[in-house]
DNA sequence: GTATCTGTTATATTATATGTATAACAGATA
DNA sequence: TATCTGTTATACATATAATATAACAGATAC
């Protein structure tokens, strides 16, 4: 599992974080059960502060990747990830339109559009 | 052209207010040439500042949605948004990768997140 | 010519988000 | 006892978001 930053993104270090991991479990890199590092240990690895880690894995904790045992440590989540449900449907939608939105203003057709999709979701299977 | 805020959302004002111009140019409620409001009548409308407005309308103008003249005032593009470039087509990936991964581990079919994405392309088809 | 409408620019203030820096606590373990 | 967990608390610096005023310059209507 390679973590790396830009720390020149405009997005947040601790949501590269998320982000990553949760890359890794969709390749299955990140098998459950499997631990990840401590915060301090994870932090001193990229060179950044414990709690900026500490942020990423409460959210991920959050919304059902990771589980934290207060002295065990932190592991992929061992029954897997919590499945889509209808909340996560609504909030994948309200995510999708704007990006949709922009697509079809700049004249991206839907076969287009669906062709990347396609291409994104077999980077994810082809590394299983 | 109904634009509606959401004071509670985690999205800024100024986000959207473009989203739901660019989303009003997808479905070409707002045509190429059409007049927006000023920011100050848009800012007062809507009981924002003028400067938020303007913010949105700035980045607009800059992403190729909207012209600015310093007298006449603010319009739809009148040759149409810049169409899909390299550069968009990576930002575009960069931007669903993420999407698709998480979806990936909630167990979302490569079908049912196409379904989901042809259904979004339909609202806006439809509205024309 | 004055008033009013544009977008634009400048300052200042408040609140929130991000990231860092230290320090300490409590449970588990070697 | 020392060291490793996650956790909590406090403080600080910076950036972003939003608001509040004020002013400027060009265009237009009366």
């Amino acid at each position: 599992m390679f973590l790396t930053l830009d720390l020149e993104s405009e997005d947040p270090i601790y949501t590269q974080l998320k982000q990553q991991i949760i890359a890794g479990i969709a390749k299955k890199e990140l098998t459950p059960g499997e631990a990840l590092p401590s915060v301090r240990a994870l932090a001193s690895d990229l060179g950044i502060n414990l709690h900026t880690v500490n942020k990423a894995y409460q959210q991920l904790k959050q919304e059902g990747f990771i589980l934290i045992h207060r002295q065990k440590g932190v592991v992929v989540h061992p029954e897997g990830v919590a499945k889509a449900d209808e909340a996560y449907f609504q909030l994948l939608e309200k995510t999708l339109h704007p990006i949709i939105a922009e697509s079809i203003c700049r004249d991206v057709s839907e076969e287009t559009f669906i062709k990347l999709c396609k291409d994104i979701y077999q980077t994810y299977k082809s590394e299983a």
